[in-house]
Order: structure tokens, then sequence, then C-alpha cells
RNA sequence: GGCGCGUUGGUGUAACUGGUUAACACGCCGCCCUCUCAAGGCGGAGAGCACGGGUUCGAGUCCCGUACGCGCUACCA
């Protein structure tokens, strides 16, 4: 068999969202599993609603998720000579007639209002269908406005075997004669794609199950123009909570790719949160793992262990911490929890620079103890932004960061001793010629004894008083990610918050 | 309205060509650990597989119907 070649063929009438980036991930899988092709295609036939904006948030997010393309990115709007051309080539050949109808202005609105009314009634044949074709061309020549419309026969019909929905078998009469160019001449999308399709070499379309219709459309223009039908592989949507299909327009920036590189997601771990929306490994050894990587997603992919139910989505921006699907978040969770720290440090700087708490030293004589202090702090993230701004107070210098007030009244207001014993306790630890955790554990315990007092009163005071925070690693761990003079410092200057 | 597609716990999925009390993950609840938890460990609740009928010794798995959902139905893509 020749060598497989698919692509991604998105609209720049939004940036790319969930459900585009799950297309263009399982065309990508299915080119690198069998060695094949990926091409990335801009369909922008569509001036008025394209913009280079667009176009330039889907190549961002392609690149971000690892998704690199072996050709292109092409440009539909660049091949539309050929597309009239194709269109012209199927009035000749009689699969095509000019229709001169007036044009209908009408809003969308007033489309999908007429589409429910008129559909109502069967269809009428089109009376230009039959035209002569000598009429036609004086009145084409004569510069009489008109469409090109597919002529779809009146007998018989199409049928394709779809990868993963089956057999799926449409009657021809009940396709209606599509435009093919438009009054101004413009090609129109089921034209194009099929053209572009052919052009390309596309060997598996593989797409989003909305265009499980057109598809019918698709293949009697393959026909027409005498040229072999790919194959076909539709998959199931992405709902919002709402059960609707997935738009940026209705949903918002909560659902562009873009929103979850900005919000501190691991591509690895979207990607890998994405490839389980519909589709789940065949290997009984994988099974019950839900983490998988690249590499294991690319050996393992393919087309039948799609499903064929659409999948929800669940995002709920109101909310704060829960504000995508859980699940995605514990899965990038996992991944910021068991990646090797060499490996989160450059992810979690950009972070960093982006709050402006990125310091040089970082990556020079500070760097084994900021790998540290993410090492003790990654298991409670979910985001790489948590480190950030939950990390804040384990990143700066001196007292920048804030008091949680629930954490102040519970920590260090309960015990009003604590105002003395906190800075008290700064003393010891100053006198520490080691500052570790086996050396601020001894200290504080012995002079919790010697105070009389619990050693969890001045450990959760000193978390507060460190971090501002009620929650938080181990506390010997923290002091010595704080370091001696800062906690010298935060405890003694907790003493005026009591 | 027509056509198409779908329907396993709240969500994502699993269940070999029909065969034990429907499995896993997220989430939820509880317990334990403990200096805290948004960490870790352990356990639990939650679907009898949309509903109705049929085929069969036996059906989530096959057939028919109904309901519901979604998609398409443009001189949008």
């Amino acid at each position: 068999m020749s060598q497989i070649r698919v692509r991604f063929a998105p609209s720049p009438t939004g940036y790319l969202h969930v459900g585009g980036a799950r297309t263009a991930l399982f065309n990508w899988l299915f080119a690198r599993r069998h060695g094949g092709v990926f091409i990335l295609r801009i369909e922008d036939t569509d001036l008025q609603r394209s913009s280079t904006a667009m176009v330039e948030g889907i190549l961002q997010g392609m690149e971000w998720l690892g998704l690199d393309y072996d050709e292109g990115p092409f440009f539909q709007s660049d091949y539309v000579e050929q597309h009239r051309a194709a269109a012209h080539r199927l009035l000749d050949t009689g699969w095509a007639y000019r229709d001169f109808t007036p044009k209908a202005e009408r809003t969308d609105a007033e489309v999908k209002q007429q589409i429910s009314e008129a559909a109502r009634q069967p269809a009428l044949l089109n009376p230009w269908r039959d035209t002569p074709r000598a009429e036609s061309d004086a009145r084409a020549a004569a510069g009489e406005p008109h469409v090109i419309r597919f002529k779809v026969p009146q007998e018989g019909k199409t049928s394709f075997v779809d990868s993963v929905f089956g057999l799926q078998e449409r009657e021809c009469r009940e396709i209606e004669d599509l435009v093919l160019l438009r009054t101004d001449g413009h090609p129109l999308y089921n034209l194009c794609v099929v053209v572009d399709d052919i052009e390309m070499g596309i060997t598996h379309v593989i797409r989003g199950q909305d265009h499980l219709m057109n598809t019918h459309k698709q293949i009697l223009i393959y026909q027409a123009l005498g040229k072999p039908v790919p194959m076909f592989a539709h998959l199931p949507l992405i709902l919002a909570p709402s059960k609707e299909k997935l738009s940026k327009r209705k949903h918002g920036e909560i659902v562009s790719v873009t929103a979850y590189r900005d919000r501190g997601f691991i591509p690895e771990a979207f990607l890998n949160f994405l490839a389980l929306l519909g589709w789940a490994p065949d290997s009984a050894e994988f099974r019950d793992r839900e983490i998988f990587s690249r590499a294991e997603l690319i050996e393992h992919f393919s087309l039948d262990r799609i499903h064929k139910s659409n999948a929800v989505f669940n995002f709920n921006e109101g909310d704060e911490r829960n504000w995508t699907d859980q699940k995605a978040l514990w899965m990038n969770g996992e991944y910021i929890k068991s990646m090797p720290l060499e490996e989160l440090l450059p992810l979690v700087r950009v972070e960093l620079e982006k709050a402006c708490l990125w310091n040089d030293e970082f990556d020079g004589v500070r760097r084994a103890e900021i790998l540290r202090t993410l090492g003790i702090l990654r298991d409670r993230y979910r985001t790489l932004t948590d480190f950030a701004t939950l990390g804040r107070p384990y990143i700066v210098d001196g007292l920048d960061f804030t008091y949680d007030e629930a954490a102040v009244a519970k920590n260090l207001r309960k015990d009003p001793a604590l105002a003395t014993l906190l800075p008290a306790l700064a003393d010891q630890f100053a006198t520490l010629d080691e500052f570790t955790h086996e050396s601020t554990e001894a200290a504080l315990r012995a002079f919790a004894e010697q105070q009389g007092v619990k050693a969890g009163l001045l450990i959760n005071g000193s978390r507060t008083a460190l971090t501002g925070q009620s929650v938080g690693p181990g506390m010997f761990d923290v002091f010595v990610a704080i370091g001696q003079s800062r906690t010298v410092e935060r405890l003694r200057h907790a003493a005026t918050l009591i």
C-alpha cells in the first residue's frame, strides 16, 4: 500500500479549540503510527470570517501540543484557480450546471429559520438543471449572474464505509444540488476540500462527525472528477457541559488550547487527556492505565478503537479551582509530580517570569535550591501557574506575598502567645550552624518542650508565618526551602500580625 | 420537518466472536497517617447497562419499536 497521507484542515474562524485539537491529534497519531505524512491546511475560503490572527492562534496551538506537520501550512485560498477550474471541468462534463436564480440576501438567523420551514416540503428539482448548454453559455456570456451547482444524480445512492461509524448510505435524491461556485465566482467548501484532498494525495480523511453528511456530497464530486475516493473516519464530537457542540464563539476562550497553555497545562498532559476523549487503547496491558506517553499513544493508536458517542468536556469558567475538566487537571498534576525536575524547571520558569518572580540565579548558583523547592511543592499542585501563585511565598524574597486571613486566624491569632513564641523561635533558628530538616526539627521540638507548648502550635504558626497559608508541604521541608534568613525574618514579622 | 448518528454510575472509558455478584480512572464520601492539606494510604456510596418488546438455555452485547440527545439540512466551514 502506498504511503498514508492525512491532513488537519481547520478554518481560521476561531482559535484552535479542544475539539479541533483532538482532530489534529488523531490525524497526527495516525500518521506517526503508520509512518505517514501529516499535512496542515488552513481552510480560509470564507474570507469574511477568516483572519490571520486566528491562523496564528492555530499555529501556536499546534506547536504547543507538539503536533508537527510534514507539509504545509497550505492555504486553501491560494488554490482558488484550481477550484474554479474543477468546477468548470464539471460543467463541461455535464456534472454541473449554471443556476441563474437571483441570489437571496439573508442573515445567518434567517437561513436557519428558512431551513426548518422550507425543508418541510420536498425540494423541487432546480429549474435550471436541464437548461440546454447553448442557452446557458449564452446567458453566461451576456454577463447574467449565476452560480454553478453540482448536478446530483436522481437515481441510486452513495455509500462508503466509515472507519468509525461503519457503512453509510444515502439516497442521492435526498441530496440537494450543492453550489460549487458562488455568483461572485468564489468556490465553496465541499468543492474545495475535494479538489485539495485530491491534489495533496490524501488517503485518509479524519475529521469531526459534523461532516458525516457532507461526505456523501464529496464522494459524488470525487466520482464526477474521476478520482479515487479516500478512506473516511469521522470522530465523535466533543460537547460542552450543556451538551452542545463545542464552539469558540459560544463557549469562549476557555475551550481554546492556548488558554490551557496560558493557564499552566503541560502539553504532554493535555495531549494525554485529549487522546482519551473518545478513544481507548486496545492492549489489555494498558486497559487500566490513564497516563500514556506520546510514544505509547503513537504505538497503540488505531482508528477502530475510536468510539461513536459524543464526549462531554467539563469546564466551568466561574470556578476558580476547577475551571476545567477535573480529570484534565488531575492528569496535569500527575505529570507535574512525576516528570524529571530538570524538565519541570523550564516550564515553571515561564510562569515565574510572567509573574516577575524569576531570578537568573535559579539557573545558576541557586539551581539546586530551586529544584528542591519545586520538588516539595509539586506534589499538591495541578497547574504550572500554581508555582507562581500558591508557590509565591517560597520563591520571593522578603515579605512580598499575601497572608490568607483564614490561615492567620486559624494558626496565628488562635494563640496570642505566638506573638512572643515565634520571634523566640526565630532566635533559636538564628543560632543554628546548619539549617536542615533534622536541625530545624530538633530545635523546634526542643523549644516547644522548653516552653511547654505543643510542637504543632509552633509548626502551624510557622507555616502561616512563612507562607501566609494554612496548607503546604511538611514544615521542616518548608523551613529548609525558605532558608534560614527568610525564616528568621518572617517568624519575627509574624508577631505583628497577631 | 427530513436525513444521519448516538444512548454503560455525575464525567471519561472497559467488558474477547452473547455466558459468573458490570471493571478502571476522575470526582464525591469516610477512615488512617500526620504539623496542615489541595499530599499519601485504605475503604465506601454511586450504573444493573435510556425505555418497551423479541430472539436465545442465557443479552450491556443480536433484532424491532419508542423516547431522549446530538449533528447535518447556506451563494458558512
